[in-house]
DNA sequence: TTCGTGATGTTATCGCTGTTAACATTGTTA
DNA sequence: TAACAATGTTAACAGCGATAACATCACGAA
């Protein structure tokens, strides 16, 4: 009756706490969203106890924001993925993978854009990551606007046009305030045409 | 020593309690989110007990919804105050008293497109009260396109779009991720703009 | 090889939260 | 006036984030 070679006697230390604390809270956040996050809850699926969790992260909040970075990041890969030799086409693959994404994974974004859970200037990395999403639809539109598909205009214009269109796109299509019904692709590729014809060079192609 | 003349022995029944309690409570929101809503702080202040308030709300997110149904319907109150003569006119001023609106009440404006914290579908009057405030926008919409203003597309393509637009606008400027450094107004209206380019029928005006 | 120190766990506890149950008081109506 | 519904009360439960004080362990220096 001893265990001593079956059942080792569960270390004191866990291993890599901080690494499976990150994986198993974001896989929370995304099936059931920030509100589901309790500490004292993942502790205990995690077989430790709550203020273990304190080591490696400052507080709940800051746990939070280290998952909207990996979100941002994520997003931002995919965003990177595009094809950009065809200015006009990447523009829209730009809004298409980036609402995609948002329909993808709705709790993930709603905790990277909420605003209200992680406000802008308290976590650097955060902020950094969002931009470094955001980065590559300026690159774009920085890109066309060079080879002069778009209209001569003051980059910042259409970046914030362009970036408001497809979160605004996003945040309502996930939200279910926009009727899902029609085809989402086509609904968003026509949104995003009007804004481009609005917004290309009318004076080639 | 006796206070039966001088004050009143603080009466049973509070006599307004759910009017006094929506109002206070609107007020937290407005001023420090959502987030701030404790139903036992807002008990305290309004000098009741913290069980009394569930006579008047279901729980605290019924109270949250009723806040964010004053909210839209302030909203398309200040919607339905817009001269709709010039369809185009028109059509920049929703998007600029829109995205005013939630400059001004960002807080509110949070809580009533969260979706985290009031998701679709549950709160009935809810769902109706952004329904009437769409409904502002879609009508002017239709509005335009039946004077031949727009180019004749699918009413909820362009209804999908313009509300992305305000609406990610709105998301982003109050969130930070947009420099507020650049005027506002010039922003918004420009980015309306980019859109309404590429929406009007060329064929006339 | 031992020893001490910092990293990383533990238990106990505080004060807060939403919510319900059981009971008290009041306004109103038959 | 008696009964009843509306609207308050106190007591209590379970859960939360967070901190303090203490325990264990890994590891580098003497």
């Amino acid at each position: 009756m001893n265990e001593t070679n079956t059942t080792r006697p569960a270390p004191y230390h866990h291993g890599d706490l901080r690494q499976e604390a990150h994986q198993q809270a974001l896989e929370i956040v995304r099936e059931h969203g920030d509100t589901a996050i309790s500490l004292r809850a993942l502790a205990k699926q995690l077989g430790v106890s709550a203020p273990a969790l304190y080591r490696h992260f400052i507080d709940r909040e800051s746990l939070l924001a280290e998952l909207a970075v990996t979100g941002f990041e994520a997003l931002r890969e995919r965003l990177l993925a595009i094809d950009s030799s065809n200015p006009r086409q990447a523009l829209i693959d730009i809004g298409l993978v980036y609402v995609s994404f948002a329909q993808d994974e709705p709790n993930l974004y709603r905790l990277m854009f909420g605003g209200r859970v992680l406000p802008r200037g308290v976590h650097p990395r955060l902020d950094a990551a969002g931009k470094g999403a955001f980065q590559v639809l300026e690159d774009t539109i920085a890109r066309a606007q060079h080879v002069g598909y778009l209209k001569p205009m003051p980059l910042a214009l259409m970046t914030a046009a362009a970036w408001s269109l497809v979160h605004g796109l996003s945040q309502l299509t996930i939200d279910g305030h926009l009727p899902v019904a029609e085809a989402e692709p086509q609904l968003a590729e026509g949104v995003l045409t009007l804004l481009l014809d609005g917004s290309r060079n009318s004076a080639q192609q």
